[in-house]
DNA sequence: ATGTCTTTGTGAACGCGTGCACAAAGATGG
DNA sequence: CCATCTTTGTGCACGCGTTCACAAAGACAT
């Protein structure tokens, strides 16, 4: 019966569709470009251009928002970066925590587009001992048993993992179990929560093999037809 | 335009969906595991709970293939295994190079399930001349300048890049003219490519927003009625 | 004030993806 | 060889997302 629920009918409530949420944060990319080069208005060509969407779907996109923008003119680019900003969430912090930092917990430690955006690191945490204490982008490693600590302590409410796929599930229940609610994860494991916990997977190797099989495809279709159906009339 | 040609009807062609394609890399990694442990067969129920996914789903994926299972049984992992490798192109080699060895690029150099299905980094390469010739995860940095030699030498068809999103524009165009057709962009930028070029993008801000979006929303509802919509009957 | 011109906001049509539900297939046991 | 039981493969319906195309809105000039 869990299977039932599992997959909420898009976000009714209000209702902004989840594929407009998806967008949302690339539109914000591109506004707050033209607002640091102070550019007033832009209309819907031209951002959803710099966007890289059609111009018909960034409208509809806005349209769940409210009605922001002037006929004849365009929207108002700071207007509509603190409407988007404040849909998303972006107007409050947001504390972090990222459980495993090796290779490539470093990396998302130092990442700065991290802090830029209202998320802010409360804490790095790793099991090995021999990292406690250790700078990482100014920030000491703690030790997992603190886990709980920070998470309470800072109401953390989003977790990254990127320890080894054999820790992610228990890494998971843990930071759950302490009241994280949403987590983003990068070891390819297939997780599973509770019911009111979101979960988003950032996985390399599934990007990879996705592109070879295009990759392999557009190989066989160039000695073949273009259309890669039936060989219809072969020429000679 | 680019941006016009972008999303091309699924795959037609023999005509896998790319909701499909995006999953097999899912089942694959199931099917492994399974693999590993010498389980002979396994039923898509079985088997899609290991995914994550609906079994109907699952067993519709895999008639794109062909007929595979066996009525009353279930599917041959081992025979599986190889039907969704060759799919995906993996049992072929694919030589790739990274560009952008700061610290994500060499968490990537050193990342292990990259050369685990068939994808092998053929170079590393970074514009810091500082850079060159030091070696990460066993391999020498090579400077930007020879990209043109080594993907032509490698015949490298899939370009990884991790380079400021400044730089990734220039470097998309500097692969893309050199043969590459797959690019799998880490930088936040949108990227232009001409048509028959692919392009995926890996955005960890961007999953942080939608995080963010979701988590607004439920200490939103938590207060309100859990439905969202109306205020309707407040309890006093 | 009136007309023109630009650009938004959205109705409507369409296609893709999902999941239910079931008939057909085939294994297995007697 | 037949009956039973399991599990696949898929027809079908439905809902979400995308895109087209256009009426309405409003800016701006005269
Ligand atoms: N490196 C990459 O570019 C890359 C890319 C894609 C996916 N991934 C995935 O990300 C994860 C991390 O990769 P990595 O290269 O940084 O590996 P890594 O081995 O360098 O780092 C893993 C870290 O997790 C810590 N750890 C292990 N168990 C733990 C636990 N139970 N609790 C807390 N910390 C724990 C380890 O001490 C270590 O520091 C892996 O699952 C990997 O598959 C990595
Ligand atoms: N670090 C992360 O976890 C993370 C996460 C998400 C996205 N990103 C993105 O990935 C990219 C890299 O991040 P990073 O933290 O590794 O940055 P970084 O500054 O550590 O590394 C960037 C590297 O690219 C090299 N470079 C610059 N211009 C180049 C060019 N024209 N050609 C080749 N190489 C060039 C630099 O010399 C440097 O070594 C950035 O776009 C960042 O926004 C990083």
């Amino acid at each position: 019966m869990a299977t039932g629920r599992t997959h909420r009918p898009a976000t009714r409530g209000r209702g902004i569709p989840e594929a407009t949420v998806a967008r949302l944060p690339l539109y914000l990319r591109a506004l707050t470009a033209l607002s640091e080069r102070s550019v007033p208005t832009v209309s819907s060509e031209e951002l959803a251009a710099a966007a890289g969407v059609n111009s018909a779907k960034l409208r509809k996109d806005f349209s769940y928002l409210g009605s922001y923008g002037t006929r004849g003119v365009g929207y108002d680019v700071e207007y509509l970066v603190y409407q988007i900003s404040r849909e998303l969430g972006l107007t409050q912090d947001w504390p972090v925590v990222i459980v495993g930092i090796g290779n490539l917990g470093a990396a998302l430690a130092n990442y700065g587009g991290f802090a830029s955006r209202g998320f802010r690191v409360a804490a790095l945490l790793d099991a090995d001992a021999g990292l406690a204490g250790r700078l990482v982008a100014g920030l000491p490693v703690r030790h997992i048993d603190e886990l709980e600590a920070i998470v309470a302590d800072n109401q953390v409410s989003i977790g990254v993992i990127a320890t080894p796929a054999g820790a992610a599930q228990e890494v998971t229940d843990r930071l759950v179990a302490a009241g994280v609610t949403s987590i983003l994860n990068f070891a390819p494991t297939v997780l599973s929560v509770p019911d009111g916990v979101d979960v988003r997977k950032v996985d390399l190797s599934i990007e990879l093999q996705i592109l070879a099989f295009h990759e392999q495809r557009k190989a066989g279709e160039e000695r073949q037809d273009p259309d890669g159906d039936v060989p219809a009339v072969m020429p000679a």
